[in-house]
DNA sequence: GCGCTTAATTTGACACTGTCAAGATAAACA
DNA sequence: TGTTTATCTTGACAGTGTCAAATTAAGCGC
């Protein structure tokens, strides 16, 4: 049952509720955050009752799983498209990734806090789909920033995977200092962005 | 009444309930963390009732402020005497300083996410006592990078400012990556760490 | 169209949360 | 003593996620 039978998309009473409460609870989330959602107000939303939901996810953090993982398989992609060409210069490559990296989550704050905070991964209740989505895409960090490396300009003598977390790291930290509210000023980011690049390339 | 009046210490039906409130709860909050602590339990725990709290606290967020103020003034002493001992090089210094971040942040975790998390500062629960005390904390960070930036061996170009926000992204990223178990292998703490110093020395 | 099976949905209930309004208690003070 | 004031409790309300059991409706063989 858990494995292959397809989803059942065939219209019962809603038509396909599974897709209906997708869609109504990233908009909630991108509204009100991930703190907004209540499910009980998204049925509303949605015209159902409190607990139709529970026929098509296990429990609220399946829910949660499913949106996150659309959103890794968009945020592989806007990486790898800002990051990873190779006809140009590692600087403007890193310059791509940084910039595009901060700009992707200040324009999808709480998708961002669903996908890298954590209320799914620090509980333990990511599932599998949501693991075979988000592993590659920090693979797919890593396979981009060895290619850096080869490419001169930076640090060749660190272990990839090491350069990847810190990099990965550098630009979490701006990231969520400001989201979280703990750095109240957005003016400072792109200068920020910049000096993080400079720390990055050596000269 | 808001100003100045002292605390009124004496002993009434509890002795002193306030305290009592402060330890159990951070006791509550380093064994739970944030999402553990309950009011109620809370109450029940010390031997009174769920509301006896709002006599010496605003409410639950007045609680979680008197907690992370405590934390921010041990935090503020502990950095600082990790990284500014001008006695030592401005390497020596830097690793100090990475490390003992790090390794704070790993011995009081949940104490960590409730002073650098969303829980107060996204919803603009800070109260003034917090501010005044987690403002500085910020500033003493900044005062210390600067001098490193005079000692040599660390980018003088940089504006302090850029450079301070974005060494504290970097640790701060590493911590929450690993904290909030999107990476999950603790293990690498250690090598990322000296990765980022290297990272930042201007060798 | 009839009847059975099965998926989809609902209603009711439970335990839990933070917090407000009123009332009770006891200490402090005149 | 009586009054005031700080402290604490009881009752209630509006929320939350989720389980169990009852209900509805669709699909399908006949």
């Amino acid at each position: 049952m858990a494995t292959a039978p397809a989803k059942s998309q065939t219209a019962y009473h809603h038509g396909d509720l599974r897709k209906a409460l997708l869609e109504a609870a990233t908009l909630r989330i991108e509204r009100d955050g991930l703190e907004g959602l209540s499910l009980r107000k998204l049925a509303e939303d949605i015209g159902v009752s409190r607990t139709a939901l529970y026929h098509h996810f296990k429990d609220k953090s399946a829910l949660l799983n499913a949106i996150a993982a659309q959103g890794f398989a968009a945020w592989t992609q806007m990486t790898l498209s800002h990051g990873d060409d190779e006809g140009l210069p590692v600087r403007e490559r890193l310059r791509g990734f940084i910039f595009g990296y901060v700009d992707w989550a200040r324009r999808h704050p709480q998708l961002y806090d669903l996908m890298f905070g954590s209320s799914i991964w620090k509980k333990g209740l990511a599932d599998e789909h949501l693991k075979e989505v988000a592993y590659p895409a920090f693979q797919a960090m890593l396979g981009m920033i060895s290619r850096w490396q080869r490419g001169g300009n930076i640090n060749s003598n660190a272990d990839p995977l090491r350069l990847t977390q810190v990099i990965w790291a550098t630009v979490h930290g701006m990231v969520r200092l400001l989201m979280d509210g703990i750095y109240a000023d957005a003016t400072h980011l792109d200068a920020m962005c910049d000096c993080a690049l400079e720390l990055i390339i050596q000269a």
